[in-house]
DNA sequence: GTTTTTACCGAAAACGTTTTCGATAAACTT
DNA sequence: AAGTTTATCGAAAACGTTTTCGGTAAAAAC
């Protein structure tokens, strides 16, 4: 019933637990004859090294932390896919842990790891975190950090990040190409970086096209759901009747600007044209399918972790670390809503 | 740099690693006067106790592991949110492992989690699972072990699944209730059992309102997909001119037929009533809203860590563990594809 | 036959806790 | 004043590893 250990196994072979030891890890002082002897026996109890004794000796838990704001949001569920497939890969475990956007939960769930002494922690930031004293605890107790998605530039740590603008200058330029003139702007709220790198990707496509850049035509949502899509379709209809084209901040508002489009029998993308943001599962399934910025998740995942696995190595050995900072490059999904070349 | 431990804290203040170490856990033969010191340096040197040594002495990790078939899938995340916030309540932690639906890799995966030792083991089991040895060394390992929603009824373990045959009787009951009179099911494959079970429900449905099964009326579908939902309903509607509701196996597929029949300018639910499964949450967005089945993924998630957790504790205490069979029900969201009473 | 090498093994410390069991001194009893 | 209680602390073992450093015997060398 109780897991076997060394010592069971060097005092029913009448070894002590060194050799045991070190005939199991096949070190070169331990004769053929009792490392056979004892890897049999070893198999026949099902023994295994208790994780713990071993990490209090060696000082490293094969496990890190991921903190994320939400767990059932399809572009964070990427993630995580990522991140324990790559981890797996290399031996280490994955502890997840959610801030649910609250930066007092977050400080909470980075001294959870703490204490558990992961060997080092993935985090994207939750909307409500401004102050960065916890993050630097976890640097200060040695463990390595690495931030994706949702990050704090202010914070000396390596990054894993989307290049927003220039997604959003792809996006805005297919409008462009596709013939749109008047293109309208759904943008997010004033203060997260990536809602702000958007607006800035869809200014610059439009001066680099030398379409005159209009205020009024940037809508600033808030919360960012299906309603607002809708509501703010009706505004624009209202404000501007010569729009042909909506570059929207995120897929569920664009699906809410769709449905409102349909309900008017506005024709999409012949009328108007829309591009969205995301990649939700659902864009390829509303009608007309919604053409859209894929924002690679999985790949995210898997970047962030090598990044963390390499900075983890070069601390073990004593290596100095020069943080990192990854942009990954977006794909357009090309659907229904916008026009073909 | 390095984290601090007892015999710092001890050296610097003169007393014993014991001392201390009693001070931390407010014993009552230490006073007040050295409590308030030790406790004082503790915080200003950040004291966190190191888990792998408490592990070590205590004998739990306060860790479990999770084994899914899929982390990117609506469902599942919502089940890992449920667990996740559940085992934090209680001071557990929470690794989390994909089978990808094979069979070899949940072998592996669980034995990861063996080695690490963690308290308990919650599993969803992968489609190819078919020998459920691997189970049982968890179990022989001393490790409590909990299977939810894709379970294997030979495995002597507690489980909690959902009442998928009382959930298709209540779909089907509602289109009944509604005014349905001929009514078409789209079922899942032969084999899996919860498809066997929502057919049995609709069949118990109709039977228990003398409306006479016809077996023509259920289309026994394969990928559950999108196009499938579409292909189908076409079938359906060369097959048989007189149908004014469908219970569909899966969300999507109801997606899809919404699609069809919307193109076809078909009034939901004034001629067809369409109920679905699953509660995806794209049914609230699609045109009309989906009524269906919502599966309550994150009360599964979390009754699955509540039942693991108290069959843990009892283990601990030396006491004798009754497995349990928890089926959890679940309720139906009345949206717009159904007519209302 | 003596020395040197080689092959093999074990003792012991260390990792950081928790907890039992004394030990000491001060404070009470009577 | 002698015994008894109380308050406060520390020594030490234990949890299960890993790894260094010797130690012994057999084999090889001269």
């Amino acid at each position: 019933m109780k897991p076997a250990t060394l010592k069971e196994i060097a005092t029913t072979l009448g070894l002590s637990i060194s050799t045991v030891s070190k005939a199991l890890k096949d070190y070169p002082d331990v004769s053929k004859k009792t490392k056979k002897l004892v890897k049999e026996l070893a198999e026949t109890l099902n023994y295994r090294p208790n994780a713990s004794a071993v990490n209090l000796r060696t000082k490293e838990s094969k496990t890190i932390g991921l903190v994320i704001p939400e767990v059932v949001h399809h572009f964070f569920s990427s993630v995580i896919k990522g991140i324990i497939s790559e981890a797996e890969d290399k031996g280490y475990l994955v502890i997840i842990l959610q801030s649910n956007e609250s930066f007092e939960l977050e400080k909470k769930q980075i001294e959870l790891l703490i204490n558990k002494q992961v060997d080092g922690i993935l985090i994207s930031l939750a909307n409500g975190t401004y102050d960065f004293s916890h993050l630097k605890a976890v640097m200060n107790q040695g463990i390595t950090l690495v931030m994706f998605d949702k990050i704090a530039k202010i914070v000396d740590c390596s990054k894993v990040i989307i290049d927003d603008q220039m997604a959003a200058f792809d996006a805005t330029q297919h409008l462009i190409d596709t013939g749109c003139k008047r293109i309208a702007h759904f943008r997010g709220p004033l203060t997260p970086q990536n809602s702000i790198d958007r607006f800035l990707g869809y200014k610059k496509a439009l001066l680099h096209n030398q379409i005159p850049y209009d205020p009024s035509l940037v809508y600033i949502l808030d919360a960012m759901s299906f309603e607002e899509g809708q509501h703010f379709t009706k505004e624009l209809l209202k404000d501007h009747d010569d729009i042909d084209g909506i570059f929207i901040n995120t897929d569920l508002v664009a699906i809410g600007s769709i449905t409102e489009l349909n309900k008017r029998n506005i024709k999409i993308p012949e009328q108007i044209s829309i591009i969205g943001f995301s990649n939700w599962f659902m864009s390829s399934v509303i009608s007309p399918t919604l053409s859209t910025v894929n924002q690679p998740g999985h790949l995210m995942g898997k970047k962030s972790f090598k990044l963390l696995y390499k900075e983890i190595k070069k601390r073990k050995e004593g290596k100095k670390i020069k943080f990192k900072n990854v942009e990954l490059k977006t794909d357009i999904i090309l659907r229904d809503s916008t026009k073909k070349i």
